[in-house]
DNA sequence: TAATTTGGTCAGTTATATTGACATATTAAC
DNA sequence: GTTAATATGTCAATATAACTGACCAAATTA
């Protein structure tokens, strides 16, 4: 293991404790809005993904998720009832069942989104955007395990 | 909301997605280690939290972790019995229990640490020093909910 | 003394995940 | 054209980490 010199034992136990919390925070749910559904932290991340990937299939959803398939479905069926999330046949393989979001879904995820924004918006108001950028590619680089 | 006008929608989501992936990547790994005492991700956050801040209070616990008291209690009573964490009555107050880690949650601290350790270096490897400590800078912003 | 704080405990419940087994349709390979 | 692999779904049982609510004791503060 090549060492970074910049980087002493003590500094990556905070970021390791920083990461812990800054997900928390990014999530710690926007609980009024999904409890109207009854819905948790696995559909809301679900219509996330979906969000950032129209028309994503089953199985690359669950390759980002890393959760089974009886997992996903339980979720994803609760999605599908409430009008949340739209599928239809791929078009090139008809085994796949490829998603997006449906009316209500943009609705809900939009709710949801507010809420995030708002809370990123107040912890990064006073940062540069040279370190916004910086912090975005050093995200990037840690989440390919 | 004043607006960071360096940050689009599509760049908040991607950091959203980002988060999540990362949180994921960094408390994945040691599976494998905490299954030999059949831990879980709460034993690895309690040891984390006791390792950062030696004779941390009940309370003060309660408050980083943001779970209930009887949650904590189930897996602080694990990390007793297996001499992970040591309690001492509080010498001001004695009705604090302050918590610090054992011999044996050292080592079981240190396994993992090394995991989570090699793979934040793996990902940093090619990152400038100046990249780096932004990006830390930007998760204590964010980590204040 | 009375109220508050710190911590513990019992019992029941919910949310999200797991494993394992089995089923169906579609596509790819031989 | 049969066989194997892939994509998806479903039933059932279990585990984990959280929750709520009720209640208790000891120590500190007002």
């Amino acid at each position: 293991m090549r060492d970074l010199l910049y980087l002493k034992d003590d500094q990556i136990k905070e970021l390791i404790e920083l990461i812990f919390f800054v997900y928390r925070e990014t999530y710690s749910d926007p609980n009024n809005v999904l409890k109207k559904y009854s819905f948790g932290k696995a559909h809301q991340r679900v219509l996330q993904l979906v969000e950032r990937h129209e028309n994503i299939s089953v199985s690359e959803l669950l390759k980002k998720l890393k959760i089974t398939k009886q997992s996903l479905n339980r979720v994803l069926n609760d999605l599908f009832k409430k009008k949340m999330v739209l599928q239809k046949k791929g078009q090139i393989d008809a085994r796949q069942k490829l998603l997006k979001l449906d009316k209500e879904g943009k609705k809900l995820f939009d709710e949801i989104f507010i809420f995030q924004k708002n809370k990123i918006f107040q912890a990064l108001k006073n940062s540069d955007a040279d370190s916004v950028i910086k912090f975005k590619k050093v995200l990037e680089k840690m989440a390919n395990g």
